[in-house]
RNA sequence: GGGCCUAUAGCUCAGUUGGUUAGAGCGCACGCCUGAUAAGCGUGAGGUCGGCAGUUCAAAUCUACCUAGGCCCA
């Protein structure tokens, strides 16, 4: 007979192999059927919510990795919080304006842009933007994301667009807004400020110069040893044009400076720097004496005329002089130059750029006025030799920033841009204080972007493009003064929410002013408008007023703001900003920041290098599900690495989860949940056992997600499949189960608890395992009151009636006993003695405690240890013991079982043979035949 | 060059206020099973806790420096 036919052994359609790649889009189409995320609003609906407010990618490009990543952490933090009972909104968003976008529409236009008008270009932007929202928004959802995705926030919908105006009206009206002086980058040719990513850098010849500026101050004062001499710094520049705009000699404060007398001249250099410098003056064999020694901190504040024009330039100290060339003192022009510019206004200096649109240096420039700044070089290079000043010239090449468009070299250039001050309104003292109310996680965010705001330079608003929102600031054509009120302000945005921003490019003056206004000023009755564009920072700076305050669902301060660790200078930064210059409070509650995704050598992925693993290769290779399991096992504080081992590696794991909720669903395939579920109370120990196993784990794995420590839970629940359920609870119960009467009482309580351990696990991996929690729940037997979604449902509970530490106790000293068994039964199985655990007999000798102990559960003990038999013996009592080394005075005797080995349950037993009827049968299987 | 951060086994992670012989899972090696089977079970080998120096009776843990890497600046 095939006593095999009568075993209960597993059923199920549940398939092993995952098919994710297929699977998924199957799944995805069952959701976006039944409208899963308004079925969660709907469920969830009245209760506590809970905001995670989505930062806008860039509309441009497919997504790649670390936005994958970004978006998985959103949803497992928002699943989360849903299944413990918040309702969490997820209104994702794209920002759409901005030079990247512009810069890709120039060039598909390529010729024809010429004859377009602004308005007509911005609609090229608009349908660009809106082509990569719709990709991107595919690629989001195939990850398994649930938010409103027919629904989102775009930074360039007119009410959007109204709104970020309305945000820099209210700037602009109570005074942080104002008009200054930075230099950009300019093309001369273009006549255009180009942005950072339109600047190409390529090899470039210019003359180097040294050149010597006298002393006016008397530096005998501070250096008695120089007195009587005629001194003078020595500067070293590759843009001789830009002499004429120096303002001051930068030295570093703790670099030792020498004051060398050669012929009558005494030059001052950096030490380390001299014997250079005197070769590239020539001066290699003249006769030279240093007459003293010091730090440039003496220089600072000294005075120094300059050699071609009427004017002193100011001895200051400077962090980045270095000794990489040059003399050690720097040349500094503050109107043509970033560092400049930023040292020029620690000391108070002139935003000085005597240079037009064109390059040409203006009328104010003696000598050169008119002369193109490149052409000017020469010229400025024959005046300082004139003039004595000049000590040495030779060619250079260098890299240097090019014009993107005309390959033409570019100027700095310092132009009119519009800040909104860090100091006016005390917007840096309020936005300080202000981070210490919100929760950084991890912490030291919080010093991160305190350090940022606490050194920034003032914002530049300003941007000479024309894919953005206008900075809406009307002049009098008379006057020329600012022309902005409330009620214009107001009306604007009116004009805006119908017509977007473009209807600044689009209309008049006179009819985006209301009637009747005239200048404050003058009373002139005519206007001219701005022309700039906002930094798009600034655009997604106020999606708390654009998105936060205006739907209704949501509310300003929000719960969270996530995202890269970039963004304490990105959009953390900008949001805070704006939000504390409008509101006087930040719009977030808790920033949660994650790392940048690297290799498998933690190094930054690029092209040129060629590391890079694309989104959604590995989506069609692994699965999104696998890609969420990634996000999920590591630890996103740190850099986060993806290579094809560990893609693999989770793979592996997957398969256990799967394998284990597929081996349970086997096992369930008869039980009729309303019908068969066992009291706790008359539970088998060993399944009150799994149960308060269940319990440590519901309890770890809910504060994990509580502090958002997801790879905390992906290890616990790991961790718990494997050990606990597979390797033990599975495999002990599984005797238990084939083997007894179907409805019987003890395979009843079996399956009682495998059901309550897959709805728990199954569950709690849900926000993770999007795809495949769903998969299996639908899977599980149906009962009373089903969700039709395991996204419906929530987290389980810890049950005090399940948790019971002294059983709890008990279980794992016989579990710790198991192992060290287990190492005597691996001995035994080397000598041949047995195969199977089932083929042994075993004899254990202990100290009292654990000699009762096992006594008291030996039926418990003997199936726990899946061997045919067990004894509880004296030491003596057991030939050749195995002794353990990690239970003190436990020892193991493992010999062949008795009797014949039951042909059904595989079990030796004595009783095989007495039965006329099954011979090969136990005494303990017949009554189940 | 500056600010913030990271470094524990081949991989991903634990490691509490400093306190036994630094743990887990996977992978690997060897074996068992064939009633979870493109599965399951067992045993075992793997570590100078990035390096160096210090504080301490005692350091993966605290301090300084160095190296490598990441983000943001310059």
């Amino acid at each position: 007979m095939d006593y095999k036919q009568t075993l209960n052994l597993p059923q199920t359609d549940f398939p092993m192999k995952a098919n994710l790649a297929q699977r998924e889009p199957e799944m995805l189409k069952k959701w976006e059927e039944m409208d899963i995320y308004r079925k969660i609003r709907q469920v969830l609906k009245g209760k506590k919510s809970y905001i995670l407010h989505d930062g806008p990618p860039y509309a441009n490009g497919n997504i790649h990795l670390g936005t994958a990543l970004n978006k998985i952490i959103k949803d497992i933090v928002i699943k989360s919080k849903n299944m413990v009972g918040f309702d969490g909104v997820y209104v994702p968003g794209w920002d759409c304006h901005g030079l990247p976008i512009e810069h890709q529409v120039d060039k598909e236009l390529g010729t024809k842009k010429a004859t377009m008008s602004q308005v007509e270009k911005r609609r090229a932007c608009r349908a660009y933007a809106e082509k990569y929202v719709g990709i991107q928004r595919e690629q989001f959802k195939r990850l398994g994301v649930f938010g409103e995705w027919d629904n989102p926030y775009l930074t360039m919908a007119y009410s959007y667009e109204a709104a970020t105006v309305a945000e820099f009206g209210k700037l602009y009206l109570n005074g942080s807004v104002y008009k200054g002086k930075k230099p950009v980058y300019w093309c001369a040719t273009c006549k255009t400020a180009l942005a950072e990513a339109e600047v190409e850098y390529a090899d470039h010849n210019t003359p180097s110069i040294y050149v010597k500026f006298n002393f006016v101050s008397d530096i005998a004062q501070i250096l008695p040893k120089l007195a009587g001499q005629k001194v003078s710094m020595v500067i070293w520049t590759t843009t001789p044009w830009t002499i004429p705009a120096n303002l001051a000699i930068a030295v570093k404060d703790y670099f030792i400076y020498v004051a060398v007398k050669i012929d009558d001249d005494v030059l001052i250099v950096a030490k380390d720097m001299l014997d250079y410098c005197l070769e590239s003056f020539g001066f290699k064999n003249k006769n030279y004496e240093i007459l003293d020694e010091f730090k440039g901190k003496v220089l600072e504040g000294q005075k120094c005329i300059h050699p071609l024009v009427k004017r002193n330039s100011l001895l200051i100290l400077a962090p980045f002089v270095t000794l990489e060339a040059g003399t050690g003192a720097v040349h500094i022009a503050p109107g043509h130059g970033q560092e400049d510019y930023e040292i020029g206004l620690e000391y108070g200096l002139d935003n000085y750029a005597p240079v037009d649109d064109a390059g040409k240096f203006t009328e104010d420039v003696e000598h050169f006025a008119g002369q193109f700044v490149f052409d000017a070089n020469d010229n400025v290079i024959k005046k300082l030799d004139e003039v004595g000043a000049l000590l040495g010239r030779m060619p250079m090449q260098h890299s240097y920033p090019h014009c993107w468009r005309c390959k033409k070299p570019i100027i700095f250039r310092s132009t009119e841009q519009w800040f909104i001050s860090m100091e006016k309104n005390d917007l840096r003292r309020k936005a300080l204080a202000c981070i210490n109310e919100v929760k950084w996680i991890p912490s030291w965010g919080r010093d991160r972007i305190y350090g940022m705001v606490e050194n920034r330079p003032d914002w530049c608003i300003s941007r000479q493009r024309l894919w953005g929102v206008p900075i809406t600031v009307f002049y009098c054509a008379k006057c020329k003064n600012e022309v902005m009120t409330k009620e214009i302000l107001d009306n604007l945005v009116g004009l805006m929410e119908k017509g977007g921003a473009d209807v600044w490019f689009e209309k008049e003056p006179k009819e985006l002013l209301p009637k009747h206004t005239n200048c404050p000023h003058c009373h002139s009755t005519e206007f001219t408008k701005e022309l700039n564009i906002l930094d798009v920072w600034f655009d997604s700076g106020v999606t708390h007023a654009a998105v936060l305050e205006k739907r209704p669902e949501l509310s300003s301060p929000c719960d969270m703001y996530l995202e890269g660790s970039d963004q304490h200078r990105g959009w953390f930064h900008s949001s805070l900003l704006e939000c504390v210059g409008t509101r006087g409070r930040a719009p977030y509650k808790s920033v949660l920041t994650h790392g940048f995704v690297v290799d498998g050598d933690g190094k930054k992925m690029s092209k040129s290098v060629g590391n890079v693993i694309g989104a959604e290769e590995a989506i069609e290779k692994y699965g999104a599900e696998i890609l969420r399991l990634w996000v999920a096992a590591e630890d996103y504080t740190d850099d986060i690495r993806i290579s094809d081992e560990i893609l693999k590696r989770l793979m592996e794991a997957y398969r256990r989860i799967r394998n284990t909720s597929r081996f349970i669903l086997g096992n369930l395939y008869d039980f009729n949940v309303d019908k068969h579920a066992v009291e706790y109370e008359q539970m088998m120990e060993m399944d009150k056992w799994a149960l308060h196993r269940l319990q440590e784990v519901i309890r770890r794995v809910t504060e994990a997600y509580e502090r958002f420590h997801f790879h905390v839970v992906f290890y616990t629940l790991y961790n718990y499949c494997t050990v606990d359920l597979s390797a033990l609870y599975l495999d002990v119960l599984k005797d238990r189960i084939y083997t007894n009467k179907a409805a019987s009482a003890v395979r009843r309580s079996g399956q009682t608890a495998m059901f309550i351990i897959l709805s728990a696990m199954t569950r709690l991996l849900a926000p993770i395992l999007t795809f495949t929690s769903e998969e299996v729940w639908s899977a599980m037997p149906v009962w009373n009151k089903k969700e039709e979604s395991v996204h419906l449902t929530q987290f389980p509970q810890v049950n005090e009636k399940y948790f019971n530490q002294e059983l709890g106790d008990r279980w794992k000293t016989m579990i710790d006993a198991k192992s060290e068994i287990a190492k005597a039964v691996e001995q035994a199985r080397k000598e041949k003695i047995i195969g199977h655990s089932l083929d042994a007999r075993i004899k254990i000798a202990a100290p009292q405690k654990l000699h009762d102990l096992i006594s008291s559960h030996l039926e418990d003990m003997r199936s726990l240890l899946i061997v045919s038999q067990l004894q509880v013996v004296e030491e003596n009592d057991i030939r050749a013991p195995f002794k353990s080394e990690e239970i003190e005075g436990l020892f193991i005797g493992v010999e062949k079982a008795r009797g014949r080995k039951c042909e059904r349950c595989w079990i030796y037993e004595e009783s095989v043979g007495s039965d006329t009827k099954h011979p090969t049968v136990c005494a303990r299987c017949l009554p189940n035949l």
